[in-house]
DNA sequence: CAGATATAGTTGTCTAGGCAACTAATTAGT
DNA sequence: ACTAATTAGTTGCCTAGACAACTATATCTG
């Protein structure tokens, strides 16, 4: 058994490389009490004024649960508020408070540093097709669960 | 504010991408009754007999704490043992069970299968360069966390 | 050789996320 | 219009993982 097999798993490395990238942007994020996954949700509320849960998790890959709980946590910071849908009651809007605008506004650069960290080590050529390869997979995956 | 640019991010992207695979990955396995990550460490141990943990969790990307508790369930699932290493007995020499290497010779096609969906959304050399990328990735953040 | 420092591992606490079970509101089907 | 099926969201339970604090052994240094 080759101990080296998993060096070659697309899947084994894509965890690590993710844990990596995570950890390295929380660092930055630590002053500003929020963490990596709070702030790809708080984003997206801030990107697009009143989004339904459900398309935040969409939009962030993340399931019903998950989404629900990262609001959760961002509510309880005063960095986004909720509200019940006027046309459809079941769903909650949520829209982000002048707070969590700012902190988006000021953290912005560090997600952008992250991303020049990454490109350090390959050319603009070959970030753009790893980020190309990367949506491929999503999009195959994403398709086969909404198959079943 | 773009809600596009986290899709430009490789961060972001990994995330999806990674946890996409690798609950595939858990499908398949959960008539084996084992997790991926658990997957991931006893697949390491069978390869390689009588590693000790901080190698194991060097190996697969792991924290002390993250390595501990794996194997913990791992040795509970019946598939390791555990033993005091005898030239220095702060470490833990950690051993396949029958069991243990049953299943990793039983579920590896699973995990082949999975790079083999991975590679439906691509040719060859693209898979083989995402692999270099995703080396280079984690090696460059590797580095940075030794040199504090 | 003694005291300081480093290393291997464990445990506690918290966040993220997967799954299942649940409520409440909406839409389809007859 | 009424029941059935679908959809949005929440909660509980479990695993993974980040961090800090801790124990115990090993190594380094004066």
């Amino acid at each position: 058994m080759d101990h080296q097999y998993l060096e070659r798993s697309a899947g084994f490395l894509l965890g690590i490389a993710y844990r990596h990238i995570s950890n390295r942007f929380m660092q930055k994020l630590k002053p500003y009490d929020i963490t990596p996954e709070q702030w790809s949700v708080l984003y997206q509320v801030v990107s697009e004024h009143g989004l339904i849960q459900k398309e935040i998790g969409n939009r962030t890959g993340k399931d019903k649960p998950t989404t629900s709980r990262l609001l959760q946590h961002l509510e309880q910071k005063g960095l986004i508020q909720r509200q019940i849908g006027e046309k459809d009651k079941r769903s909650v809007l949520v829209v982000p408070t002048e707070k969590g605008r700012a902190i988006i506004k000021e953290t912005i650069t560090y997600e952008m540093e992250i991303i020049d960290e990454v490109k350090h080590v390959m050319t603009d050529e070959e970030y753009n097709h790893l980020i190309v390869l990367l949506k491929q997979i999503n999009a195959h995956f994403a398709m086969l669960q909404d198959k079943e």
